[in-house]
DNA sequence: GCCGTTTTCGGCCCGACTGTTTTCAGTCG
């Protein structure tokens, strides 16, 4: 192996920023500037670690990396250093890099306090130029005042307190707490339409703010109706027709936005986002003569560029010559080259899925992990309510600490007892139209075995396998880990494949192709855990695993009857990962699990 | 500096908001 050096991707980022701000102050071609963002932002979503990339000479999958930031990387990885980048940096004071920390301070604004201030080394920079701030030193400088020295002030201060580091909600939080606005909203008569927007529309695993959006003719009676909801503790702005902004008693934010009918769909599409696909569709409407924006189409080669408006997203969309693109997949991932040739994949939906196979329920099965909450009985009455074919129990394996093999031989016997009855009142006697399995979701050890003795395979229809101990191994050895648990032939389902506790732990890093060929060649599935802080397998690796035909499952993993209506963040995770009912196992008829399954 | 079925050269998203200014520059999403 070569000598190298390691960099995560979020320093690579920090770089590339740096490198994009330092150009910003010399005032070079803002387009280059904008490239090193990119390459930045591309950086820190890639879902593989850039350094691994390097290793296997991939860099130019990353977008936004070309040949020339390709060998600055290459450089980098190699030496620890990329002499291009010093020599950008040389004659600009390091503190500047620190002040951009601060909201409100961008490039420009930084370099000019540290220059002025005679602030140079990064060393304390902030804690200096709070100083200043506060001895009346900023508002005296050119192009400063007042104001702009106590908004410094104020920055530096939420910046020092954590204030910017707001967690983001996991999906189903907000999703809750939207629904309560939105169904409160329907309700009064002058509402049209409402939507979430931005992030929440998209169905993105993780939220920052809440934005809804409404369809009305009379604005002011809306936001009059709206001011009224119980839980509002503050009112942030209004007075503007479009726009009211407050906190809940929650302590979350909610942004308001009102449009009239005429330009509702102009509006819904530009804040449903993201950014990405924005930025492309603006691009690609830019070469047949159209300006976008969020209150309609502008068509910028006739002389008095006449605003065209849309009522709705389809009309938006059909002018541009592409179909209507779902919110999930509007991240900028080819969705509007596939729109423009009417190739959009037909996401999987929530109506296609036909059952659950990763349940913990309440037989005690003596764990090494939690136990379920709720009987095999109640979740199959709640499995009929969501109209399922089949369902599966796959509670954790016995503790192996405190058992020996053949207590858990026995135990694993016991199970299989239990659910052969269950299987039997069910099927036969109260011939009620739903298929049982009875599984087991088992730990992979460090080593790769199965925490299950061999012979207790026999009890077992089938089996999720999953990492839940040592999550720092090195990439090799966690795929080569990995990909043992998956060999045994019982084993069909790779359990939450990364490991990624979202807001708390990053996921371990495997290799994805190899995983991936292991599972098309021995028909393995990935597991889509629609667990609220796991939606893992992440959307991206969805969409790369879909590529390459492996097949994904969609499981609730629920621990309590109530959880198992989760499933449809799941479902959201392979919408946003392109999946098709064909790629989804769960979403095919019982005649296919049980081919699949050999029961 | 990146990127490509209208280009390997010549393009590169759009508008709101704010503060310091008398017409704009910087930041943000």
């Amino acid at each position: 192996m070569k000598k190298s050096f390691s960099f995560t991707n979020k320093e690579i980022a920090k770089i590339f920023n740096e490198i994009a701000a330092a150009y910003q102050v010399k005032e070079d071609n803002q387009f280059k500037v904008a490239a090193y963002q990119k390459a930045a932002v591309s950086v820190e979503h890639a879902t593989s670690e850039i350094k691994d990339l390097w290793d296997d000479n991939k860099l130019d999958q990353v977008p936004g990396i070309g040949k020339n930031i390709a060998s600055y990387l290459d450089e980098l990885f190699r030496t620890g250093k990329v002499k291009h980048f010093e020599e950008i940096k040389r004659d600009l004071p390091p503190a500047m890099f620190e002040f951009l920390k601060i909201p409100g301070v961008g490039p420009k604004t930084a370099y000019a306090l540290a220059t002025k201030l005679n602030i140079k080394s990064a060393k304390n920079a902030i804690e200096r130029l709070k100083k200043a701030a506060k001895e009346g030193k900023v508002r005296v400088l050119e192009n400063f005042g007042e104001k702009s020295e106590k908004d410094l002030l104020e920055g530096i201060i939420s910046l020092e307190k954590g204030e910017l580091k707001t967690k983001r909600m996991l999906l189903p939080y907000a999703d809750n707490l939207a629904s309560e606005i939105v169904n409160y909203l329907k309700n009064c008569p002058q509402v049209l339409q409402v939507h979430p927007l931005g992030s929440l529309r998209r169905m993105v695993a993780t939220i920052g703010d809440i934005d809804l959006s409404v369809c009305t003719k009379s604005p002011e009676k809306v936001i009059d109706y709206f001011l009224k909801f119980k839980k509002i503790r503050t009112v942030l702005d209004k007075g503007k027709e479009s726009l009211v902004r407050v906190i809940l008693l929650s302590g979350q934010q909610i942004d308001l936005r009102l449009s009239l009918p005429e330009s509702y769909g102009a509006m819904l599409q530009y804040f449903t986002g993201s950014k990405q696909h924005n930025i492309e569709l603006r691009e690609y409407a830019l070469k047949k003569g159209m300006s976008l924006s969020e209150y309609g189409i502008r068509l910028i080669n006739l002389p008095q560029k006449p605003l065209k408006k849309f009522a709705d997203e389809e009309s938006f969309y059909h002018e541009l010559g592409l179909s209507w693109i779902p919110p999930e997949i509007r991240e900028g991932r080819g969705e509007i080259e596939a729109a423009k040739s009417n190739s959009l994949p037909r996401l999987i939906d929530n109506k296609e899925i036909k059952g659950d196979l990763h349940l913990h329920s309440n037989f005690d099965i003596e764990p090494s992990h939690d136990l379920g909450a709720s009987s095999p009985e109640e979740m199959i009455e709640e499995a009929l309510r969501l109209k399922y074919e089949y369902l599966g129990f796959s509670e954790h394996n016995p503790s192996t600490s405190q058992h020996t093999e053949k207590q858990i031989i026995e135990i694993l016997k016991r199970k299989s007892e239990f659910f052969e009855q269950i299987k039997y009142s069910i099927e036969r006697v109260k011939k009620i139209p739903i298929k049982i399995l009875n599984g087991l979701e088992i730990d992979i050890k460090p080593n790769g075995e199965l925490a299950l003795p061999e012979k207790a395979f026999d009890y077992l229809d089938y089996a999720i396998a999953s990492v839940h101990t040592n999550f720092n191994l090195s990439r090799e050895k966690m795929t080569q880990r990995v990909l043992r648990g998956l060999q045994h032939p019982k084993v069909k389902i790779l359990g939450h494949p990364t490991g990624r506790l979202l807001e708390e732990r990053e996921g371990y890093e495997l290799d994805w192709e190899l995983i991936f060929d292991f599972c098309l060649k021995n028909n393995k599935f990935l597991e889509i855990s629609a667990w609220p802080n796991r939606l893992d397998l992440p959307d991206i690796l969805v969409k790369d695993a879909i590529a390459k035909g492996v097949k994904v499952v969609i499981n609730s993993d629920s621990h309590h009857v109530e959880q198992m209506k989760l499933m449809k963040y799941g479902v959201a995770v392979a919408r946003r990962g392109w999946a098709e009912s064909k790629d989804v196992l769960n979403s095919q008829p019982w005649e296919k699990i049980s081919q699949i399954f050999n029961i």
